[in-house]
DNA sequence: TGGTTACAACTTTTT
DNA sequence: GTTGTAACCA
């Protein structure tokens, strides 16, 4: 009974419904975890109960993340649940574990255990390589859209024998699947793999050779999956292979904030757990301890709008907080300036910049805001972001290492054979391809032979010769040196560090600084193997310097976070919902867009600001602006609306409604329902209440805009561009040549007869 | 070999 | 507006 014997802290300190997350431990059990209900101390208190109550070793669980960061986190806070018994868990990425096993089997589908994981820079110029010799055309197909789709092929675990005529289409002029095969043939011959091959070499190792599946479904008594709803198709079944014999499989995951099917994430996995893993349980954790009730309102009900969910509703027991602020503003610079007002005035009501973010929809939005921040000298951090590694000097310096380490990385040995200039051109390096193809062999190798041979004039065969001389010598020193040596001995001696120190731009002395932080993030790796595995995949981004700074980043890279004060701009049709995304997936992709917003909302802990602009330059276009549909679907007991002051005051014309009670504002509804006059209402009824922000009560007036009223031709002024001859009208927008500000297309409703 | 110019592209990006 | 690539020239 448990009333007579006290429970374990880290059970007395869940919620019911989380203790039963917790302590189902046998079968198949999904968690469905709103945001904020405390997944991550569900994760860390059942590993830790699976491992106090006896029922299995650290070396006999299974704990799978996506990002390195969740996976440090979960490592961290078990330790301090078990002690040092974590450091025999399996904990890590969905790739880290994949590559640990592969690693351990790798001869058996075809590769050397000390293979090269290529990144996405790699993997493209591969495939660029192979589209020039497929003779694609790179114009109508991207390398960038073609490597995507096999990716895509990877993430649904389809190897090119298991790829349909179906799948393809028409990509690639047809050439798409036997491009796959190329490529995944190359990879072999470079004794090297891409991300996606992790997880697809690991089922093919599994489907092939059952004692090697039996080995890992035997260790692998309990099963932990952080994240679900972000799996995709090869991760399920090599989840399925490795719980086929214990069963113990628990995911955890929120089908409402799966924003990663661009990805190959599939919301389907966990749609279909029940089904998929028989005697499935699911547990629903929706008390939620992060968010005010406006906030959490706010959230539910936008996406209640979604079809294909699961379903739940999340509820608090915190009491009080603000309605989620709506704020409508001119164009995206006046958007830039109230936020960060609203952020010194946070800032004088002592609440740190830590506490709060701002969330975008894509990153080109983030310049207007930098540019501010600047202006103000506002402390900030984009979070996301280039990577250190992905810096050019340290791909370079990697090359090197990866060239010493395997010498059949091609893609290393072309990245850095001329560089620093050693006399090696493009016509030396014609030749050798051509052996290295002729023969099947790696450059390295070719570069070998052909200075055997008089196929070299004598000055390119003589530099060419001293390259692999160097080559040669520092593969003999990796095998005395440490990797710290011998990293800075081979930069020094290929005369690359030089390369730089000649270098007069200005970024010059930075890229010297990041090598030298390459360098001393070495030191703590036993060996050169250990470090490039680390740096392809466990390799986190910079983190900056620890002062108090307000955080932005897109509303992808903010998943899993939380702030005080989240500010979400740019909620805009087009915009967000972005365009794009809704043109190629449809309402699938819009409810993907709509779940975005969730997880943007659900970010916040105390308050919510949203914001969309009438006017946005979007590469030097103006375009006009309607809200965001989302806006909309808010519920309105749960926010406040208020505009920017001189708004709608900037036009003439307009006039009082003549008892028209359903205003519109600006008439960018027009044709589009009462929506936007809803939330007109709300802030009506809402100020007097609340009374703070820009509102101006009354001044927001119906505007009597019938698109017809201008006419080609018309001569009209804009209050921001100025005088300018009306090009072309459709419907309600106008094509206008401005006398000053060029060509524009803008809303009739912003303009005036001149 | 590098430095220029022109031209297009441009959503998100855990590994 | 910015970035990256290709083509062209000193």
């Amino acid at each position: 009974m448990r009333e007579s014997e006290p429970l374990a802290p880290y059970l007395a300190a869940l919620n019911d419904v989380q203790r039963e997350a917790v302590e189902t431990t046998e079968g198949p059990l999904l968690v469905l975890a709103g945001a904020g209900t405390g997944k991550t101390r569900v994760l860390t208190s059942r590993l830790a109960h699976i491992l106090l109550t006896g029922r299995a070793w650290p070396g006999q669980i299974l704990a799978v993340t996506f990002t390195n960061r969740a996976a440090r986190e979960m490592r961290e806070r078990v330790a301090g649940l078990i002690g040092d018994a974590v450091d025999g868990l399996w904990i890590g990425t969905f790739h880290a574990l994949a590559a640990r096993i592969l690693r351990r089997h790798a001869e058996l589908v075809g590769l050397r255990s000390n293979f090269t994981i290529l990144d996405s820079d790699d993997q493209i110029r591969l495939i660029k390589q192979l589209m020039a010799a497929a003779d694609i055309d790179d114009k109508r197909w991207p390398a960038r859209a073609l490597h995507g789709a096999i990716e895509r092929f990877k993430d649904r675990g389809l190897t090119p024998d298991k790829v349909s005529a179906a799948d393809t289409g028409d990509m690639a002029e047809g050439k798409l699947l036997a491009l796959y095969s190329q490529y995944q043939a190359r990879l072999k011959l470079l004794n090297a793999c891409d991300f996606g091959d992790l997880l697809l070499h690991n089922l093919t190792l599994f489907t092939a050779n059952a004692h090697v599946l039996a080995e890992y479904q035997d260790r692998f008594h309990y099963m932990l999956v952080d994240e679900y709803q972000d799996t995709n198709v090869a991760q399920y079944l090599w989840l399925r292979l490795l719980a086929q014999k214990r069963h113990n499989l628990c995911c955890v995951g929120d089908d409402d904030q799966s924003i990663y099917s661009w990805r190959g994430a599939e919301i389907g996995n966990i749609l279909k757990f029940e089904q998929d893993f028989t005697g499935a349980k699911i547990v629903r954790l929706e008390q939620n301890y992060r968010s005010t009730r406006d906030i959490l309102a706010a959230a539910s009900g936008l996406i209640e709008q979604n079809t294909g969910r699961l379903g739940k509703t999340l509820w608090t027991e915190l009491e009080g907080g603000d309605p989620v602020a709506i704020r409508a503003v001119w164009d995206g610079e006046s958007e830039a300036r109230m936020v960060c007002e609203t952020v010194e005035t946070l800032q004088r009501q002592k609440i740190s910049l830590e506490n709060m973010a701002i969330l975008v929809r894509a990153s080109f939005q983030m310049r207007e805001f930098e540019e501010r921040f600047i202006t103000l000298g506002l402390p900030y951090r984009v979070v996301g972001g280039p990577r250190f590694y992905e810096r050019q000097e340290i791909r370079d310096a990697l090359a090197y290492m990866r060239l010493v380490h395997q010498p059949d990385d091609d893609l290393a040995f072309e990245r850095i054979v001329n560089l620093p200039p050693r006399g090696i051109g493009p016509a030396t390096l014609q030749i050798v391809h051509k052996l290295a193809r002729a023969q099947t062999i790696p450059l390295t190798t070719a570069a070998l032979r052909i200075i055997e041979t008089d196929e070299l004039k004598p000055r390119a065969r003589k530099a060419l010769s001293a390259f692999n001389a160097d080559c040669a010598r520092w593969r003999t020193m990796s095998q005395s040196l440490d990797q710290v040596e011998l990293t800075e001995t081979i930069l020094d001696e290929s005369g690359y560090t030089a390369r730089w120190q000649n270098d007069k731009s200005p970024d010059a002395p930075g890229r010297l600084e990041n090598l030298r932080e390459l360098v001393s993030a070495m030191e703590e790796f036993e060996n050169l193997a250990g470090f490039l595995e680390h740096i392809s995949l466990v390799m986190d981004r910079d983190n900056g310097s620890n002062e108090a700074a307000l955080s932005l980043m897109t509303l992808h890279a903010a998943k899993g976070l939380e702030f005080d004060h989240v500010f979400l701009p740019g909620w805009e049709e087009e915009v967000f919902p972005n365009r794009r995304s809704v043109d190629e997936g449809g309402s699938a992709a819009l409810e993907e867009e709509r779940r975005l917003a969730y997880v943007g909302l659900t970010r916040a802990k105390q308050q919510a600001y949203i914001s969309f602009a009438a006017n946005r330059r979007i590469y030097n276009q103006w375009l006009s602006c309607i809200p965001s549909r989302f806006v909309d679907e808010l519920p309105k007991a749960h926010v406040e609306v208020s505009s920017e002051e001189g708004l709608y005051g900037a036009k003439s014309g307009y006039s009082d409604s003549g008892g028209d009670d359903q205003p519109e504002w600006s008439g960018v509804r027009q044709g589009r329902g009462p929506g936007y006059a809803r939330m007109q209402n709300t802030r009506m009824q809402n100020t007097g209440k609340r009374g703070g922000g820009t509102v101006i009560e009354g001044r927001a007036k119906v505007v009597a805009n019938a698109p017809s009223h201008i006419q080609v031709g018309a001569r009209v002024f804009h209050q921001k561009f100025g005088y300018g001859t009306v090009q072309s009208v459709d419907g309600d927008k106008l094509e206008i040549e401005f006398e000053k500000a060029g060509n524009k297309k803008v809303m009739d409703s912003f303009v005036d007869p001149a």
